[in-house]
DNA sequence: ATGGTTGCAAAACGTTTGCAACGCC
DNA sequence: GGCGTTGCAAACGTTTTGCAACCAT
């Protein structure tokens, strides 16, 4: 299983910042200002989630146990939910089963999946928006597409 | 959580058939053509998501167990593999949890899932298409539409 | 008869919860 | 110091599995 992507999915995330407002300081103050609290365990999810691009929970706790063993599971559920909240990162149902995080620090986007080969591509999505445009003006429904997965079969596996 | 349709969710499924080569005849059919068996289980599940049509496993089972109350949950997904197998029902998820299956006897649909008030909407596949065409033709990805989940906020959620 | 299918029970899986200790602000 | 947060362990709901009995063909 492979993994590719369209979009600039630069691990900039939301570190390595300057002074002042950088997105870096900037998640930090936001946090506190909703009344959360800056923990290591905090820092070190957001950072897995950046470094790895696109991860299940499973995934995250096991990159950050390399660097702190002491964390736990349930924390880095509780936590996915206040980046979530944050909006410093999204999920999407990749597979049937868990759901993948990945960091909101890039461009916008939704996500392909091949039901045969199973690599996952991010596509931007103002490439959805003649989808997204029809919903909202026949039926009024206005689209999360950050959220859309969309499943099928990619051009190597079709041709073969 | 309510539940509305606009593509025409007829509950007429696979039953009620005329002699020959009707949908009622053919499944069980095509079933015993790849090496399945026909059993009790089987035609309770199939007229389950039928009667139901959206349905997760758990309500499936609830359903079937109306009628015959030793049947098992394992049999329920096991059945409901082979039914998705033989094309006569598929899966989507609706929610975060559960998937939901439904009977593919009416019209290939996609689902607009509302985070707000839980409705839930059946969406023709063509709507789909400017969304599909263009997936395919600049990715050469095959979208499966049917399997597809669209969430966001539905009209009247928006409006307040 | 014979091999696919079932029910049962147990395990697997991902996630959530209650709670006391902890540590950020 | 107060309260949000953590780790732990146990519970949770859903799905999967091994297996002997069963039954459709």
């Amino acid at each position: 299983m492979s993994s590719v992507s369209d979009v600039p999915e630069e691990p900039v995330g939301h570190g390595h910042g300057h002074p002042e407002t950088t997105p870096d300081t900037d998640w930090r103050a936001e946090l506190r200002a909703k009344g959360y609290r800056l923990t290591p365990q905090r820092e070190l999810i957001l950072g897995a989630i950046d470094e790895l691009g696109h991860a299940t929970p499973e995934e995250v706790l096991a990159h950050v146990k390399t660097q702190v063993s002491s964390v736990n599971a349930s924390t880095v559920y509780r936590t996915l939910e206040v980046l979530e909240d944050l909006g410093l990162v999204r999920h999407a149902h990749l597979s049937d089963r868990a759901p993948t995080y990945h960091s909101v620090a890039g461009h916008e986007h939704f996500h392909l999946k091949c039901r045969t080969c199973g690599e996952v591509v991010s596509v931007d999505v103002e490439v959805a928006s003649a989808l997204t445009d029809r919903l909202r003006s026949d039926h009024g429904f206005v689209v999360d597409t950050g959220h859309l997965t969309v499943f099928g079969q990619c051009q190597a596996c079709t041709a073969t």
